[in-house]
DNA sequence: TGGGGTTAT
DNA sequence: ATAACCC
C-alpha cells in the first residue's frame, strides 16, 4: 500500500533479531528472575509493562501530512502527479511538492522567486481552503476510529494518544508475541538499544500502531505523511520531521535529549515563537543548552511565570500537556487579503462575499453561531502585524433563521457588520485596509430546549467532583431578549 | 507572507 | 479585544 520506504529495515530486523536473542537469554539465564511459567504463561517482565496502578508513562503519535494542500491538487487533478507543483496564494507558494523541492523550490518561497529557481514550475491557487479542510476533517476522523482522542493542529497534523491502545495490545499479546516485537520504521539515533528494554515496549507497540494509521491514511484518502511516536507531545512532533517524507520514527526515552539538542535555536521549539525567541536573544539565551541552564527567576522576570516555568520544561524536552480531542471546531472564518480597500462600498462587497461562504459553512455544520467579529488591517507602513477586530452577539432572531434556507439572513448580517467596520474605521477620514474577516464563533448545539421550561435557564454542570447521583447546575448566560 | 486555527490574558 | 502561539 503506502510507497517504498527507505529505512534502514535490513538493520532493523537483525537489531530486532539480536534484541529477541538478548531478551530470550536473559528470561532464562539471569537466576533472580522467575521463569514465564510461574508469571502464569507471560514474560518476566510483563508485570512491569503492565503495572497494577498504571505508570504515567504515555505513548502519543504525531502525523503530519506530506506537503497536504499539494496533495490534495494532486489528487483533485491527477495530471499535476509527476510535475514540480507549487500552491499558491496571492504573491506566497505556501506549499509544494517535493518534485518542485528538487528543483530547489523551498516552502514558503515568493512566487517570483520560486518561478526564476524553477520556470517548469506549475502553479495552482489554493486561496479557497474548502476541499482542503474537507480531506483534513477526514484524515481526523479517520484516526479518530483508531482512538477517539485526536488533537488537530492546523490542517496537516493530528495527535493521538495512543496509550490505552498500547495497554490494550499489551495484554491481548502471547508470550512469544511479546517477545517477538518489533519496531515499525525508524528508531531515532538507533545505535546500542535493546528494544525489548521494559521501557521501550510500549514505543515498539505505539510505532506498529502509527504504521496503521499511515497506511490506513494512505489506502482510504490516498494521503502520504510522517509519524512521530514518543512520550510526549513535544517529542512526537519533533521526532516525526526526522526522517521525510512518507517515513516515520520512534523516539526511545534514552534519545530524548539528543533530539532537543539536535534543535539549532530554541525557536525550533514548538511553543517557543517570534516573540519569546526575540525576547530571549535579547538575554543572550539562543541554544537549548542556554535555556536549560539559564535562571528560572531572570526568565520568570522576563517571561511571567507562566510561560517561563512552560518553556523551561520544553527545553528539557518534558511536556505534560494532554492530548485534546478538538472535536467540531470553534469559530469559522473567512479572510480575504488585498494592496488597497479604501472605500465603503468595496468594504461591503468584500465582506458579502466573505458572508456568503460563511453561511455555507454554518449551515453544513449544523450549530448556531452566537458571536460574529469583523477584524481588519491596516495599511499602517510601520509594524506590519496589527490587526483590530470588534465583535457582537448576533440577535437571537437572525440565529433562528440561519439553517432555513428560505430567509434572507445575508441583509441584517451585513448591516452587523458593517455597523462594526464604522466603529473601527472614521469613515469620514480616508483609510486604507490591506485585509478583511469575517468570524463566526461562539458555536452552540441545536437549541432543543424550549422556551419557557427550566432547563432553557438551567446548564448541567460539568463538574465531575460530584457522584452524588443529583446533577449541579449553573445559570445559564441570558440575553436581554429572553425576559 | 496566506488563510486559516487555538488558548491565555 | 488583543496578543501570543500553531500550521
Amino acid at each position: 500500500g503506502v510507497e517504498p520506504e527507505e529505512e534502514g529495515g535490513r538493520d532493523q530486523e537483525e537489531e530486532a533479531a539480536r534484541a529477541m536473542e538478548r531478551a530470550e537469554a536473559w528470561a532464562g539465564d539471569s537466576p533472580g528472575t522467575p521463569e514465564p511459567e510461574e508469571l502464569g504463561g507471560l514474560p518476566w517482565f510483563h508485570d512491569q509493562v503492565v503495572p497494577a496502578g498504571s505508570s504515567s508513562f504515555r505513548v502519543i503519535v504525531h502525523v503530519d501530512l506530506d506537503c497536504f494542500y499539494a496533495q490534495v491538487e494532486m489528487i483533485s487533478n491527477p495530471e499535476l502527479k509527476g510535475k514540480p507543483l507549487g500552491v499558491q496564494q496571492k504573491s506566497l507558494m505556501v506549499t509544494c511538492n517535493y518534485e518542485a523541492r528538487k528543483l530547489g523550490v523551498k516552502k514558503c518561497m515568493n512566487i517570483r522567486d520560486a518561478k526564476e529557481k524553477c520556470p517548469q514550475l506549475v502553479l495552482v491557487n489554493g486561496e479557497d481552503l474548502t476541499r482542503y479542510r474537507e480531506m483534513s476533517y477526514k484524515v481526523t476522523e479517520l484516526l479518530e476510529e483508531f482512538s477517539p482522542v485526536v488533537e488537530r493542529l492546523g490542517f496537516d497534523e493530528n495527535f493521538v494518544d495512543l496509550t490505552e491502545m498500547v495497554e490494550k495490545r499489551l495484554q491481548q499479546l502471547q508470550n512469544d508475541e511479546l517477545l517477538a516485537l518489533t519496531v515499525s520504521g525508524h528508531v531515532y539515533n538507533n545505535q546500542f538499544v535493546n528494544l525489548h528494554d521494559v521501557l521501550h515496549i510500549r514505543l515498539l507497540v505505539g510505532s506498529q500502531i502509527a504504521a496503521e494509521m499511515r497506511e490506513a491514511v494512505y489506502n482510504r484518502l490516498g494521503l502520504t505523511g510522517c509519524a512521530g511516536v514518543a512520550s510526549n507531545k513535544l517529542l512526537a512532533k519533533l521526532v516525526s520531521g526526522v526522517f521525510k517524507p512518507n517515513q516515520q520514527t520512534v523516539l526511545l526515552p534514552e534519545s530524548s535529549q539528543d533530539l532537543i539538542h539536535s534543535l539549532n535555536h530554541i525557536k525550533e521549539i514548538p511553543g517557543i515563537g517570534y516573540k519569546t525567541a526575540k525576547r530571549l536573544e535579547a538575554l543572550g539565551i539562543s541554544s537549548v543548552r542556554d535555556l536549560q541552564t539559564c535562571s528560572s527567576k531572570i526568565l520568570e522576570k522576563e517571561l511571567g511565570i507562566s510561560v517561563a516555568q512552560r518553556i523551561q520544561k520544553l527545553s528539557f524536552g518534558e511536556d505534560n500537556s494532554p492530548v485534546m480531542s478538538s472535536g467540531p471546531p470553534q469559530s469559522f472564518s473567512e479572510e480575504d487579503s488585498f494592496k488597497k480597500c479604501s472605500s465603503e462600498v468595496e468594504v461591503k462587497n468584500k465582506i458579502e462575499e466573505l458572508l456568503a461562504s460563511l453561511l455555507n459553512r454554518v449551515c453544513q455544520d449544523g450549530r448556531k453561531p452566537h458571536t460574529i467579529r469583523l477584524t481588519i488591517r491596516r495599511n499602517s507602513s510601520e509594524s506590519y502585524y496589527s490587526r483590530e477586530s470588534r465583535q457582537c452577539p448576533i440577535p437571537s432572531h437572525v440565529i433562528q433563521k440561519l439553517g432555513t434556507g428560505n430567509y434572507d439572513v445575508m441583509t441584517p448580517m451585513v448591516e452587523i457588520l458593517m455597523k462594526l467596520f464604522r466603529n473601527m474605521v472614521n469613515v469620514k477620514m480616508p483609510f486604507h485596509l490591506t485585509l478583511l474577516s469575517v468570524c463566526f464563533c461562539n458555536l452552540k448545539a441545536l437549541n432543543t430546549t424550549k422556551k419557557g421550561t427550566i432547563d432553557y435557564y438551567l446548564t448541567q454542570s460539568l463538574s465531575t467532583t460530584s457522584h452524588s447521583g443529583k446533577r449541579d447546575f449553573k445559570m445559564k448566560d441570558t440575553h436581554m431578549e429572553d425576559f
